[in-house]
DNA sequence: TTGAAATGTGAGTCACTCCTCATGTTCCCT
DNA sequence: AGGGAACATGAGGAGTGACTCACATTTCAA
């Protein structure tokens, strides 16, 4: 069976409230400090200036620390793509790669853990349930500029996409500084290549 | 300072050679069945029919079994590559490209463990010195085929080419048997349109 | 044959981390 | 004010898994 990874006890208390997000917050500064293999319970409390049982109060264990982390983010990525919906279909497909790219790459700067996460374990991941939505999301964008192509088609294509962003992810994590702006801008190319072709292609 | 990984000592007699090796396809074994954290170093040993001692008569430790799993990988590939930067110059692009990703995924078929080691920790990770040589390998690929092509350029194109390919890895691996087909499809297509692409791109 | 080097063995040590629990403190409602 | 619910505490239980070591067995060259 499956570990359980909701909370344990919802906050009531104002206080309680503000006990979970500075976990949280500190779960993430240790996540991406340490990495999540190294980032113990007791290393998140302390930097929480929490006691270890205080973190037990709201999180059953580990993985849910994860999972709630993981989806505060996907809220956090909805929220910052879901205006793109509906300007899809006035943007050009440079524009749309490029909205996508780069509202990426802000994100990632501001939640370091989001990228330290990146090779966490799959029991760690948030439910299938989640992942289909955030890919029928971005197979929105797809459809609005294009609403003659079939469903299948526009879920092929988000997957891809996905898959490449991140991909990007992984890369910008493991260069350097200032190697990252030229790979960024290939990877707008890459994915803009890949959206833009019209023709039936060769490859059987 | 970083853990020692080579390994503790090197087989002297064929029986050592021979255990070496049956511990190395346990590791491989067991590291695709359970994942690298539930991989122990007890289980490796009783897979291989060996005891605890005899495992570390060769491996000072878990991260050297999985660098040298690793290295074995490398070289397969190399060994797999290297007639291709021959080749190169007469093959097509989509010829090249469908004999990267063709290879690839026969390897990973012949190699479940290399999937299972997509995200196991960086410390498990080969040398920068050899991915470096791996890069410059897919370079070769692509300077065969356009010996104009500054060598940076190659470089950066054959980083981005990896990424793609281990990209494909990752969904490859996280896919159900019928629905791969389609995605490496996907996958020659942008990698093809991405290197084919030749007009001077309008993303700044 | 013989002895030194190579290899094999597995119970035990050690360190570590997840998580519980009994008990204390703060908050809030009536 | 008072009492019950929410929250806080941290020592310790319990389990795990990497790794050691003293000793046994096998190999092989001289």
């Amino acid at each position: 069976m499956p570990t359980k990874t909701e909370l344990r006890r919802l906050p009531r208390q104002s206080r309680g409230r503000r006990r979970v997000d500075t976990l949280l917050t500190a779960a993430a500064a240790e996540i991406s400090d340490v990495g999540y293999d190294a980032a113990t319970m007791s290393s998140i409390a302390a930097r929480a200036g929490a006691s270890i049982g205080s973190l037990y109060q709201f999180f059953p264990n580990k993985v849910a620390i994860v999972q709630a982390l993981r989806r505060h983010y996907c809220d956090e990525f909805e929220l910052m793509w879901a205006p793109l919906a509906g300007e899809a279909k006035r943007l050009s497909s440079q524009e749309l790669v490029i909205r996508l790219v780069d509202s990426t790459v802000s994100f990632v700067e501001r939640h370091p853990a989001f990228l330290a996460l990146l090779d966490a374990p799959a029991t760690t991941h948030v439910s299938p349930r989640a992942r289909k939505r955030f890919q029928q999301l971005a197979a929105t964008f797809l459809l609005a500029r294009r609403p003659r192509m079939s469903p299948q088609k526009a879920l092929r294509l988000a997957t891809m996409m996905l898959q490449m962003i991140k991909a990007m992810n992984f890369l910008y994590r493991d260069l350097s500084p200032q190697e990252r702006r030229p790979y960024v801008r290939e990877f707008k190319i890459l994915l803009h290549r890949y959206l833009e072709g019209q023709v039936e292609h060769p490859i059987k």
